[in-house]
DNA sequence: ATCATATTGTGAAATTAATCCCTAAATGCC
DNA sequence: GGCATTTAGGGATTAATTTCACAATATGAT
């Protein structure tokens, strides 16, 4: 779709380097440097130039980066103008939770629709999102085309299988189960048990001295 | 304290093949081949083995491996005779699902006690788990050495450096903040609106067409 | 206008991770 | 037992990512 090259390890920083661009343009800040940057986020000077020198020469030499013009560019970049939909399966306390968040501050991205089995949920409104069904799943989708996992693991590839069916083009799954999806779907897997025991395993087996 | 030399990129894994193996085990499979473990957790069967051999030779040529010896051996690889407790701070809503969310199903990791400035929550329990309020950290934390962190995000930094001052050990940061600590001292970020910016960003961006 | 200072952009090197692919070994069938 | 088949281990290669280090260039002070 578009200028390819750009890393996927770069592509995974920039909605981190987005945000705190944000952030730095409600302080009013004007200029900012990798070096700066780098201790805000947490990433390598170098790392940050090189990443931002994929979409050209962005930042002026002896000055750094204008915040508004990298800022802006990153909105364009990130598609920041059109809000993305995304409906989420799964009104647990782990989904109920996302309902509550409010994915537009930072990002033009928005929950428009839950769904769940439990009848006494469907029909309210969790965090003002609507909760329907999960039998009426295809009906109510329309043109959302992301969606959230966070149903018992158990479940998780019996809707998967129907949200590809629907046509889903991507799944942010949050259930421990590693669903199978065609390969021009793409989905992402966020292991919370997992990264706790890595975090676990890390702190017994690599001790830290500097860096992290 | 370890065998020093396991790539980062495989120790991350770890958790995930030990999670799979105990599947395995409990549906009473005798023998796994590095092929079927990888349809299972979506890793490359090669990258499965290298990683494997990283401990040594585990597996049997033309037979695969032991499900019930590779389980034990990792089992005391992850260290999970012995029971890790955990604290969390900050009982919003992301908090509470974990304080619902049973670690101890897998992994031999508990939360063990809750912290958060809601007096209407102090002294409750959620999920089993006691609500102390905030001012008592440095009092309940005893010798708990691991935190996760679920506080709104212009909050993280404050709790952080009280931990650190405490003494904890590593802290699995929910927060989109990413916080300053001394060099001695692990954070792992789970950054949630940006693992879902960065989803649109790659739906957008990178069309698949195989592999994931 | 000059110059000391700051800071980018990037080629090259280093590091880290993933994959290819072949050998050797174990299995299971006949 | 003999043999076709399966599958691990791991050397070698390739790919991906990070980091070094420096020339080029802009700034800002005087």
């Amino acid at each position: 779709m578009d200028q390819d090259k750009i890393p996927q390890a770069t592509a995974k920083r920039l909605p981190l380097y987005y945000r705190f661009l944000n952030n730095l343009s409600h302080q009013g800040k004007k200029r900012v440097s990798s070096k700066e940057l780098s201790e805000a986020v947490k990433v390598d000077p170098a790392t940050i130039r090189r990443d931002f020198s994929y979409f050209g020469a962005l930042g002026k030499k002896g000055y750094g980066y204008n915040v508004e013009y990298l800022l802006g560019f990153f909105r364009k970049t990130l598609d920041q103008d059109e809000l993305t939909e995304v409906a989420l399966i799964g009104t647990g306390n782990l989904g109920t939770a996302f309902l509550h968040y409010n994915f537009l501050k930072n990002n033009n991205t928005k929950i428009v629709m839950a769904f769940d089995a439990d009848s006494d949920k469907v029909g309210s409104d969790i965090g003002s999102v609507p909760v329907y069904h999960i039998d009426d799943l295809e009906e109510k989708m329309g043109w959302v085309s992301v969606a959230i996992l966070t149903v018992p693991s158990d479940e998780a590839q019996a809707i998967t299988n129907r949200l590809v069916d629907f046509g889903i083009s991507g799944i942010l799954n949050f259930t421990p189960a590693r669903i199978t999806v065609p390969s021009s779907i793409r989905v992402h897997h966020i292991d919370l048990a997992a990264e706790l025991q890595s975090l676990v395993y890390f702190l017994k087996h690599y001790p830290l001295h500097s860096g992290s």
